[in-house]
DNA sequence: CTGAAAGCGCTAACAC
DNA sequence: GTGTTAGCGCTTTCAG
């Protein structure tokens, strides 16, 4: 049996309520006693029950995080802001992958409620309407991080992948392309969508320039995938110049398709993408991309959710985050 | 205030120990109770506290996971592993990043053991004195996943560093190579020093070439380092012809700091190195490299852990998994 | 500044 | 099959 508070008040002589109160750091103490129980919990090696204090006050001191898959560097980034402004106030992360499986949303949802977490961060490709439902029965906040929360009240941290897109296109129509290529990654995907197609027909429109369908390529996010969709491309009847590619491991997908079979970026094929990881720099040329914060975004959506918990007003709930774009090889 | 097991027993006119045993699923309870139980546990929204079910049964169906760093891919791949099995097993997980700092890396295990994990499992580069004893003082499983045990009796599954070292290093010495340099992580890394190093100049040595000081190069581990250190690959005296990299993002690194001098690979310099991420097979040339099995060392882990707890006898709580090697272009 | 006492919500004997 | 009754280890009034 572990030594628990109360081991600590008889050997220090005093009452449990005191020993909580040192351990506590409540400054109701005199000092001479704090010390005579600072020494007792040193001596008996006492650790205090995280548990039954959660059980005693109703705080647990850790937050959720649901997360579609920790193993991608997009969401580890991301993960890792999150967990540093955890750190920073005290709070321990329970971690779950949730595949972006409706289903299984709901279910992790439900289980980290259950187990009294103080708040949540959520991410994932769209809401469903299961675990709207779900969200809208807890009784803690929740945060969505790099996740769109159309039509829900709820708080959200995200960049304006929209505006990044459009000013991505914008680049290469100013280079001189008419035939841009979108290299998508699932319409599944809320951000791809509702964000990134649209600002890259945007500044298709605001240029006068026509969108092709054929022109629209859809992924499934992975690297495989796109360097196979490279001969979709090549075999387009309307013969593209630019790739405008939802993120650097599609890029470079698409990229190895095009200098594998002899042809070069920038010269043949100019490529620009949002950047989530290193790849971006590690290959060559080194990709022309918009830099996506990845670890402020859990940084910031940690440092909201405090606010939450902690019941400050927080004027508001819906932070945009900057991103900027970074000129490398890729384009002219 | 939340709805309790004592709301849902009045609601269903029994005791809160029937309604404790149809919501752990216990066999002795009336079918037509279990369902008048269940239909009230619905219509109240009843959700069982997890915190109170800890602190009365202490288990928590928590591990926690101490990792130097999430948003490195490889820890990453190695948590999603690790995930998995305790989604299996029912467990949730909290993770914790201690960026290797050993002082941080014993608050973090303090913590844990604070919030009563069920078991634990830890990553590092070393395992420093306190954390030994902090260890010894826990009182549930303890495992360490891709981290060395050395004088320890801590379970441990890792796969053979020195073994796959040398192998790499005999696939160079093999293709004629006499002069092959070894990239290294940082030498505070057990890993690098105690195995990878060893093997490399295991291979130099059964095959009876020199070991060169200035052949060992040590890098933060990083892209950006790696790409500095060719350098002063280049002006070494004796000149090398081969690279063994300590893993994909270094061989990277130096494998642009070849390219972008107008060298090539393998014409120039054969390059291997050990895979831990996608960059490998992205890059071109596509690095001939030792496969580890990271997803399987955080699965195997957790598997390993949940017996521990389970108190099953284990015949051997040192795990060795397999890796293999896969040879693509930047070798010969 | 300190102590006594009442829970927090649930599990786990132990009765019936 | 079901109910009763102690706790689990701590926080938190409320007294003094």
């Amino acid at each position: 049996m572990a030594v628990t508070i109360y081991d600590v008040a008889r050997e220090a002589n005093v009452s449990m309520a005191t020993v909580s109160r040192v351990v506590n750091g409540n400054q109701n103490v005199k000092p001479a006693t704090r010390k005579k129980v600072l020494e007792c919990i040193e001596r008996l090696g006492y650790r205090p029950n995280a548990v039954a204090r959660g059980l005693a006050s109703k705080k647990t001191t850790t937050v959720g995080v649901i997360v579609p898959d920790i193993s991608k560097s997009y969401y580890a980034e991301l993960s890792r802001g999150i967990a540093d402004i955890a750190t920073m106030y005290e709070y321990n992360i329970i971690l779950s992958n949730s595949d972006k499986r409706a289903t299984r949303e709901v279910e992790l949802l439900e289980d980290h409620l259950g187990k009294q977490v103080d708040g949540l961060i959520f991410m994932s490709d769209s809401l469903s309407d299961e675990i709207r439902a779900e969200m809208a029965t807890a009784n803690v906040p929740i945060v969505l991080a790099g996740t769109l929360g159309d039509n829900t009240d709820l708080p959200t941290v995200n960049i304006d992948h929209e505006e990044a897109a459009y000013e991505a296109v914008k680049k290469l129509i100013d280079n001189g392309h008419e035939r841009i290529v979108h290299v998508s990654g699932p319409m599944s995907r809320d951000i791809n969508r509702l964000c990134k197609k649209v600002g890259y027909e945007r500044a298709l429109k605001e240029a006068g320039l026509p969108i092709i369908d054929e022109f629209f390529i859809e992924t499934d996010n992975t690297y495989d995938d796109a360097y196979e969709k490279w001969a979709v491309i090549r075999e387009l009847e309307e013969k593209p110049t630019a790739i405008f590619a939802g993120n650097d491991e599609i890029a470079v997908g698409v990229l190895n398709g095009i200098r594998d079979e002899g042809f070069s970026v920038p010269e043949d094929y100019e490529v620009i993408c949002f950047q989530h990881t290193l790849l971006s720099r590690a290959v060559r040329p080194q990709l022309t991309a918009i830099i996506v914060p990845l670890y402020d975004l859990g940084a910031v959506s940690m440092r909201l959710l405090t606010k939450l918990m902690n019941g400050e007003e927080v004027e508001d709930v819906n932070v945009i985050l900057p991103y900027h774009k970074e000129v490398r090889q890729s384009t002219k």
